[in-house]
RNA sequence: GCCAGCUUGGCGGAAUUGGUAGACGCGCUCGACUCAAAAUCGAGUUCUUCGGAGUGCGGGUUCGAGUCCCGCAGCUGGUACCA
């Protein structure tokens, strides 16, 4: 640090704050059980969402939600509660494993050194951390753990009765043959379409597969044997269960349509002695069913097709098959098709319609087949417009000037369709599945987009599975829960083999588990880590539990109380780890349902050219850049002040300067230089009370009420305000009172602690009446509600709504006094001259409003 | 296309149930201090033809609308033929 002379010295305070609040653990929170743990008060659990520690270190992002998290902490930690608020590390990811491709150097050790930056940049922002509680995915003793919640999964079916997860043993008992039982798992093994990168050796993820095919990288479809989790099965469960949830209604919404449920039902249609079943979420309408189109890829296309449609249809198909996913919906404004030559029998009237293959019903949905309705689906109508096929109604609108043609909605009533003429479509939706049932062809059925979780990924940094493949049977078997953890062997060559089964091929002694058996070698995404490291945290050296139940049950009482995060992880972290908690909370190992109670999606921070941070744009601010200029206080406060958490804003380096000269101003209330150029105890400052209720001394205390409640709502920026017009006050008073100004310390601590605890530490050496322990030790302050009382209040005078005049009337003012008050004023009556008063409006405390024409 | 969110001074943003629009901060202007500058302190800062007009645009409800209702536009994010 330079010997530069700063507005305050933080330069000179802030290290050595951090070093005590590391050195004394200040922050260290005790389990139930263990030395220090007080029964007596309240929990609560405050987490973020934790960092993938990346080369680059952390971004000014980062802070954002962990100062509002630590704010919080600090906050809650004063008004006695017993605060968890831990940090750890996601740590396995594709660059350390891109990295050791490229050097050789292990995925360890660049990790470790990530983490190290990482730790280091945190503890430079002063966060109220326990950090005894540290845990990184990677550590092995965080991976057992992980491969243990696997197994749970891999060993559990989902009882459809009883509606949770039940060990696998009961359908063992069942006598159930290997395979049935295999297919009932949630984890289980299956053939699926993966995003197979060549050149990098590895499966992707969907939502990776375009940013690295941006990056001039080989993604193309592959079927791949899957290691996958049957999420599925937890469907209903993930929709009802997020209702009570304080979560953003929008974050809600994104995770309903993921799962996107429908209802509906299958109708059976007769095809030359074929079912063939389709999926509709409108069976009101099967009078309307005017032709049938099939997925290219579904099995009866081939055994219906004519001979003289063969060709065409064979053409088709290899043509969809070629296509990627890209081109498929690149091109999807037109619609194509081709028809098959055969009709079907539509089960309500007997009709043949003609049967279509076309590549806008896909084989993954519903059933892979589709009976269109041309008048009452655009894609329908889209197609049928196209192939002039013809378009039924069967649905009138309610509104009179509403066309029928194309016609979606639900508020219309049925025509042309016999038997449900006249009713509505809500009431003919249910008639005809129950039609449906009665005649043998069809029924009532639920559908969901959620597919399930690709859990296998073709890479070295990662948990491996803890499966062997016994090479005689085919089977897969669990190793045993003492073989855990079960790491990577160590590997010098990290580079790609071509193998779709991963870079383990390569270690082939360690893939000989025994004489018969063989390792699995794929590993697990990255997501695996971070679906439970909230429950690591509450008990993070066990090694006999993942979390004692004792522990568990005190802090995860109605769930973590606040996880704070940005809305990347809107879906899938927050519906994976909804997924997990849901399954070990079947086994009664957690005691809530749902993991997170209430959810704060911070918002993304921009450059200062209002475009997203990145190195490619060269807008990206570094937080240390900021913290040897300004200093952590400021940073952390700029970040809060900056606006509301939960909304997009650009970064203005102009900002910090402005709230670095607050602090500064809060410093210089307390501090005065004196000639030799040494910080002093300012002379304003004083001993005594003042005589009376001192302007200052009112002040404060609406400081305390005002920020209280604006930490309770997360509205840092206002509370900062706030503390802004209480410190200008202070600066322009000749004296202030030493406990008033305390007061504001303590009400600062949670935004500027480095800052609150030094001039504290300063002002208790010199004077002993003062309580001599560390700001942060001490309890938020409560404010004299007595002080906040106004005898009078500014009263607006409105003529015609406009404002007109201001009076100072007492408080208690009556509506009649008030209102003969306001005609009584002069500019009043400049503005009523001429006219007729017909109207007075008196709002008590408020206003009052003269209306006159 | 569909869904969600947003739109307030030169800029970031404030505004209980509808009740003084522009708190607080940035920037800018002027002043004090200084040989000078920086820093600091103080004053001012929506526009204005000084009547008024103003919260993306057009309507509406109301004594009164940034806030509620209807219609439209723009921006951001999500999603992509899910039957």
């Amino acid at each position: 640090m330079s010997d530069r002379k700063f507005p305050f010295p933080f330069d000179k305070f802030e290290s050595k704050w951090q070093r005590i609040w590391d050195d004394e653990k200040t922050f260290k929170v005790s389990n139930p059980g263990e030395p220090g743990f007080d029964a007596s008060k309240p929990k609560y659990y405050v987490l973020d969402m934790f960092p993938y520690p990346s080369g680059s270190g952390l971004h000014v992002g980062h802070p954002e939600g962990y100062t509002a998290t630590d704010i919080v902490a600090r906050y809650k930690r004063q008004m006695g509660f017993n605060v968890l608020h831990p940090m750890g590390w996601d740590s396995f990811g594709l660059p350390a494993e891109q990295y050791a491709i490229k050097t050789g150097q292990h995925p360890t050790v660049t990790t470790n050194a990530n983490i190290d930056t990482f730790r280091r940049q945190l503890k430079m922002l002063g966060f109220s951390y326990d950090w005894d509680r540290e845990v990184a995915t990677t550590d092995p003793k965080y991976v057992r753990w992980t491969q243990w919640i696997f197994l749970k999964l891999y060993n559990s079916y989902y009882n459809t009765e009883l509606q949770k997860a039940r060990p696998i043993e009961e359908l063992e008992a069942q006598g159930l043959s290997r395979e049935d039982i295999d297919n009932q798992r949630l984890a289980y093994v299956a053939d699926g379409m993966v995003n197979w990168s060549p050149d990098m050796g590895t499966v992707l993820a969907n939502e990776e597969a375009d940013e690295w095919r941006d990056k001039g990288h080989i993604v193309e479809r592959r079927k791949l044997r899957q290691w996958m989790l049957r999420i599925t099965a937890y469907a209903e469960r993930l929709i009802d269960e997020l209702e009570p949830l304080d979560w953003p209604e929008g974050i809600k919404l994104l995770q309903r349509n993921w799962i996107g449920k429908s209802q509906g039902a299958e109708v059976i249609f007769d095809c030359q002695g074929h079912d063939i079943v389709v999926y509709t979420t409108r069976p009101d309408t099967l009078f309307g069913a005017t032709y049938m189109v099939l997925a290219p890829e579904h099995d009866l296309v081939d055994q219906i097709s004519t001979p003289e449609q063969k060709e065409a249809i064979a053409a088709y198909q290899e043509s969809c098959a070629s296509k990627s996913d890209l081109e498929r919906t690149e091109l999807s404004k037109d619609k194509t098709g081709v028809f098959t030559g055969a009709y079907a029998t539509n089960p309500v009237n007997g009709k043949l319609i003609p049967i279509w293959i076309a590549d806008y019903v896909m084989t993954g949905y519903g059933t892979g087949a589709i009976m269109a309705v041309p008048a009452h689906d655009s894609r329908d109508f889209e197609f049928a417009s196209k192939f002039e096929l013809p378009i039924i109604q069967v649905v009138a609108p309610d509104k009179a000037d509403t066309p029928w043609k194309d016609f979606v909605g639900y508020d219309g009533t049925m025509v042309n369709s016999d038997y449900l003429d006249g009713l509505s479509v809500t009431a003919a939706k249910a008639a005809m599945i129950t039609w449906l049932g009665e005649n043998g062809v069809g029924q009532g059925k639920t559908n969901y987009k959620l597919r399930d979780w690709l859990f296998s990924r073709q890479r070295y940094w990662g948990e491996p599975f803890p499966i062997v493949w016994n090479q005689k049977d085919g089977n897969h078997y669990a190793i045993s829960e003492s073989e855990l953890p079960l790491l990577q062997p160590e590997m010098e060559d990290f580079q790609p083999s071509g193998d779709p089964r991963g870079p383990l091929v390569k270690a082939t002694e360690w893939i000989n588990y025994s004489e018969y058996c063989t390792r699995e070698t794929n590993t697990m995404p990255q997501w695996a880590g971070s679906c439970w490291y909230y429950l690591r945290y509450l008990d993070p050296n066990n090694e006999e539990q993942f979390v004692a139940p004792e522990i568990q049950n005190y802090w995860m009482d109605g769930g973590v109380d606040l996880y704070v995060g940005g809305t990347e992880h809107a879906v899938l972290h927050l519906l994976y780890a909804r997924f997990w908690h849901k399954v070990l909370f079947d086994y009664g190992l957690v005691s809530a349902p749902e993991p997170f109670y209430k959810l704060v999606n911070q918002g993304l921070i921009l450059g200062a050219d209002n475009q997203k941070m990145s190195k490619s744009r060269g807008n990206v601010v570094n937080p240390d850049d900021i913290v040897c200029e300004y200093g952590s206080d400021s940073l952390r406060l700029y970040e809060m002040f900056m606006g509301p958490l939960k909304e997009v804003k650009p970064w203005q380096t102009k900002g910090v300067e402005g709230v670095s000269r607050f602090l500064a101003r809060v410093w210089r209330v307390a501090m005065m230089e004196n000639q030799a150029g040494e910080w002093v105890i300012n002379s304003k400052l004083s001993a005594e009370e003042p005589a009376g209720l001192s302007p200052v001394r009112k002040e404060v205390h609406k400081t305390i009420k005002k920020v209280g409640e604006d930490i309770e709502s997360l509205s840092f920026n206002t509370a900062i305000a706030k503390m802004m017009e209480c410190t200008n006050t202070m600066t322009a008073a000749d004296s202030v009172c030493v406990s008033d100004y305390v007061l504001l310390l303590r009400a600062l601590n949670p935004f500027a602690p480095h800052l609150a605890e030094e001039l504290y530490s300063i002002l208790a050496a010199a004077y002993p009446e003062l309580e001599q322990v560390q700001i942060s030790a001490m309890s938020w302050p409560s404010y004299n509600a007595e002080f906040l009382i106004e005898n009078e209040k500014e009263i607006v005078i409105q003529v015609n709504g406009k404002l007109r005049d201001k009076l100072m009337l007492p408080v208690d003012i009556s509506r009649e006094d008030a209102e003969a008050l306001a005609l009584a004023s002069a500019r009043v009556q400049e503005f009523v001259a001429g006219l007729t008063i017909r109207k007075v409006v008196v709002v008590p405390g408020r206003l009052v409003n003269i209306v006159a024409n």
